[in-house]
RNA sequence: GGGCGCUUAGCUCAGGUGGUCAGAGCAGCUGGCUUACAACCAGCAGGUCGGGGGUUCGAGUCCCUCAGCGCCCA
């Protein structure tokens, strides 16, 4: 037990407490515990990249409240915490603080020495790369684990995962195999959308549409027969080598006659027919569109549908194809020799230069603003190209699957409910398979390995797969069974899969990988299926999304009961805070400021869901709760609470301040039940400054006392500080803990919630006699506000008239009145009229009393008698 | 273009099932060192609850509609 300290303070609380929980194992998780009196939270892993997020504090602290709460009620808390550093954002950023680039062609160099990042572009082996990595995460792990620990995260960090090590690899890998045993994961050659830049394939959740000014070309293509010339509208005519077809809308009239026949591409003089498609839009240009492989995803499904053939020009560094394609013919020679090699952007001015100088194109380029895909981490427009990808079945094109997803999200409950839609949406949108696999290297390969036909074709249409037990394997580094490293790559031997997984792959297990799927499968049935998952809205389509379809997939279940949606944190100017903008506001200069209860205080008074501005006022707030705590804790102990010689409350006035605690807990209970935990800190709260600035003015002189009305006031101090630091603790855990301290020799963490029971015999009691007492107790108060007067001004004369049961409550607590407000005569009546009338009397005697000017009242507007109708209706 | 959310005092927000719900805090103003707290306390002032319709004895609260803002998806 500490001593109280002579002037109270947060600092340094936050790793004092921190440190002492780690030492006790507070939040230490007992698997002896069974699955029904487990609650098990699975926290997305942040993405480890540069700093943490203000957001993601944001909403992890909320659903702290809701798991420290559970604690309390004596749920067994499973809260485990990962890392997702598997990926491009860590790749991206390897490759800026080095200055390096991945080349899987060079040998490893054991001796590689940390890269200089002005030596840009350093190639090194994709084992010193991926070494590299590590290293980063590593440390930027540290760093968040700090940063999520000083907000006082009531994680057990035990149990701390990252989604590139090896469990996380093993799990990720036994899903893939078991998807492709059950052929759930297939592989297909098909078009993709593909990012020049990054150099990977990615896929339709991690889209984003962006307005790209562009310019719209006319251009002329002649009649393979003969007659006028037809015109198309694009914005992208560098594609016109890969024009493969030209098609308008079947009821278009215009080119109902057309539709059938052949053009012949300018430049290049390739044949491509006219067809029909009701994709094709008459009110778009001119109404006849040039279909290329590929501009957009509406080419895709022209050449699927049309049986279209398959002519790129764009590489996949977003360069055009170097050799002339062999569908151009020789003619086109002269001209493809410009183009070979360039950029499409370059491509497309040179392209409009000779499309000019040869009349085919019509007027100028029209400016126009339209929508342009990108990836959601990229900065050029994506390009689509035919490649093989590994793709997941989530139900796009299966109406079963789809239906029981559906039928999966709405058997989660939603916090707040509404954003079940956003699931539905998504889900009932999907329009591809789920692309899982990504060219890149720091990620879980797959597990995959293909036979090298004698003649050195790889057949990769008859995969060999890891056996369970072998895994995690990385392909690239060992040999499929029956094979030896030798015959990699070698006729009559083997390739692996050169890929990794997309990191949601991995991070759509967390379940799994926390709960120990097969590799612990006791663990996993005491925590799996879990109680909890907290997020933010944006990933509901993608991590929500993938994890819900991982668990159908592989256990036929929902992979937890609830889902807590948190909301945006916008700046103060109510604009979306991010790092483009120049306006995130960092958690530790926050914590340092306003300190970690502040913080959670601000966090834990926005509704789940609820979109919230960066509101330091509001932190002040939480700061300034936090430590009014840790004072009226501090006076309670003061004025003797001593447990083994504690009375018990009788005063009407104690008891009718229990009996409204207990309505609070009631009520704060059932608001964390329901996962509203503003509700439970703004009940507590405002419970709790009328505790403080009423009750406790009212019973202070009596507490000091002597005899059975003095023990019933500390009594019910001590009762009540009690209740209230455990209603407390979900917020404010350091201050609490803080306060606690000073009096048991235990966590209040892991204290029992209160409950209306532990307030016995306040069962029949008015708890209005409180009212009564604070209202005139209140006019008292302004009485002599308003006369300017000190609070000490004594009250020579104190009458209330009202109803009979009004004063006759007030009779019951006069005395803690009168204590409070100063007062010597009182004259209660009964009477028709509700009024209070106060008599001010002389200025008390300063105390040494110097006896300066006693002046009463100088002030000619302040009359010493004020009459207020507080209450009595 | 579709969907979801938001709009209550100068600011940030509370307002389960329609009936003291017109509230809190912050900021502002006026006072006060009151044996827990001046990192404090007391008091005052502040709004036709975005606009317009409707249901109802009664509407921040339910329905329709319009407007603005935000997010998501096309």
């Amino acid at each position: 037990m500490a001593a109280v300290p002579e002037r109270v303070s947060l600092d340094g609380l936050e790793s004092k407490w921190g440190a002492w929980w780690d030492a006790h194992q507070v939040h230490r998780f007992d698997r002896s515990k069974d699955r029904a009196q487990v609650f098990s939270v699975d926290t997305p892993p942040p993405t480890v990249s540069g700093s943490l997020h203000l957001g993601t504090v944001f909403g992890y602290v909320q659903v702290d409240s809701v798991v420290r709460y559970r604690r309390m009620r004596g749920d067994e808390v499973f809260y485990p915490m990962g890392w997702d550093d598997n990926g491009l954002p860590t790749e991206r950023r390897v490759q800026n603080l080095f200055g390096v680039r991945c080349d899987p062609g060079l040998p490893y160099d054991p001796d590689l020495s940390v890269p200089d990042p002005a030596d840009d572009r350093k190639l090194v082996s994709r084992a010193n790369f991926m070494e590299l990595c590590e290293r980063q995460t590593a440390l930027d792990e540290q760093g968040f684990e700090e940063a999520f620990r000083r907000v006082g995260l009531s994680v057990d960090w035990s149990l701390t995962y990252a989604t590139i090590d090896e469990r996380c690899r093993r799990v990720a890998q036994r899903a893939f195999v078991r998807n492709l045993a059950r052929g759930d994961a297939y592989s297909s050659e098909a078009p993709t959308l593909w990012d020049v830049d990054f150099q990977t394939a990615v896929a339709q959740a991690e889209l984003e549409d962006r307005p790209v000014s562009g310019q719209a070309h006319r251009v002329r293509f002649a009649r393979a027969g003969g007659g006028d010339d037809v015109e198309i509208e694009t914005t992208r005519p560098e594609l016109l080598g890969a024009c493969v077809a030209l098609v308008a809308h079947p009821e278009d009239a215009r080119y109902a006659e057309l539709v059938g026949t052949e053009v012949v591409t300018p430049l290049f003089g390739v044949r491509v027919p006219v067809m029909a498609h009701r994709l094709a839009d008459p009110d778009k240009g001119t109404g006849l569109v040039m279909v290329c492989t590929f501009g957009d995803t509406v080419d895709v499904i022209w050449w699927r549908e049309l049986g279209l053939p398959l002519r790129s020009v764009v590489r996949r560094d977003g360069t055009l194809v170097s050799s002339l394609p062999d569908w151009l013919g020789p003619g086109a020679a002269a001209t493809w020799s410009e183009l070979a090699g360039t950029t499409t952007k370059a491509a497309r001015r040179r392209i409009v230069a000779l499309l000019a100088e040869h009349g085919a194109l019509h007027g100028e380029p029209r400016p126009i603003e339209h929508e342009v895909r990108f990836y959601e981490k990229g900065d050029r427009p994506l390009e689509i190209v035919a490649s093989r990808q590994w793709y997941i079945r989530n139900g796009a094109h299966d109406g079963p699957l789809r239906d029981s997803l559906v039928a999966a999200g709405r058997a989660l409950t939603w916090h707040p409910d509404y954003m079940r839609v956003r699931y539905e949406h998504w889900v009932e949108g999907l329009n591809t398979d789920w692309l899982v696999s990504r060219q890149r290297f720091f990620g879980v390969p797959f597990p995959v390995w293909y036979p090298v036909g004698d003649d050195g074709d790889v057949r990769w249409d008859e995969p060999i797969v890891a056996a369970e037990g072998t895994l995690p394997v990385d392909p690239q580094a060992t040999a499929p069974p029956g094979y030896d490293d030798s015959q990699r790559g070698m006729p009559g031997g083997f390739v692996g899969d050169p890929d990794v997984m997309d990191t949601w792959a991995t991070s759509s297990l967390t379940p799994q990988i926390v709960c120990g799927w097969e590799d612990d499968p006791d663990l996993f049935a005491r925590t799996y299926p879990m109680d909890l998952r907290p997020q933010g809205p944006e990933i509901i389509r993608t991590w929500l999304f993938s994890t819900v379809l991982r668990s159908h997939l592989e256990h036929d279940q929902r992979p937890w009961e609830h889902v807590a949606i948190n909301g945006w944190i916008l700046d103060p100017d109510r604009k979306k805070m991010s790092k483009s903008k120049g306006n995130v506001v960092t958690p530790a200069a926050l914590v340092d400021e306003f300190g970690a209860d502040g913080v959670r205080y601000w966090s834990c008074s926005a509704a789940p869901g609820m979109d919230t501005a960066a509101d330091t006022a509001q932190m002040r707030v939480g700061r300034r709760l936090a430590i009014k705590l840790l004072n009226v804790t501090k006076f309670v102990l003061g004025i003797g609470v001593d447990a083994t010689t504690m009375g018990e409350p009788s005063a009407p006035l104690d008891l009718a301040l229990l009996a409204r605690l207990g309505g609070v807990i009631d009520e704060a209970t059932a608001a964390f039940d329901s996962f509203e935990h503003h509700r439970a800190l703004e009940r507590t709260e405002t419970f709790f400054w009328g505790f403080c600035d009423d009750y406790i003015e009212l019973v202070k002189t009596r507490a000091y006392e002597n005899g059975p009305e003095a023990v019933s006031a500390r009594a019910t101090l001590a009762v009540a500080i009690g209740v209230l630091l455990r209603l407390f603790a979900p917020f404010v855990p350091f201050a609490a803990e803080e306060a606690w301290s000073w009096w048991h020799n235990s966590t209040v963490h892991r204290q029992p919630w209160p409950t209306r029971a532990e307030l016995a015999g306040t069962g029949g009691v008015d708890p209005a006699v409180l009212d009564v007492a604070a209202e005139v107790l209140g006019a008292i108060r302004k009485a002599k506000t308003s006369g300017q007067r000190s609070m000490r001004t004594p009250v020579e004369r104190l009458g209330v008239t009202g109803s009979a049961e009004r004063i006759a409550a007030l009779r019951s607590v006069i005395g803690d009145v009168c204590h409070a407000g100063v007062v010597g005569e009182v004259d209660l009546r009964v009477g028709d009229e509700a009024a209070v009338t106060i008599e001010l009397g002389p200025a008390p005697a300063k105390d040494p009393a110097p006896a300066k000017d006693p002046a009463p009242a100088k002030d000619p507007a302040g009359d010493p008698t004020a009459t207020s109708g507080a209450g009595g209706h």
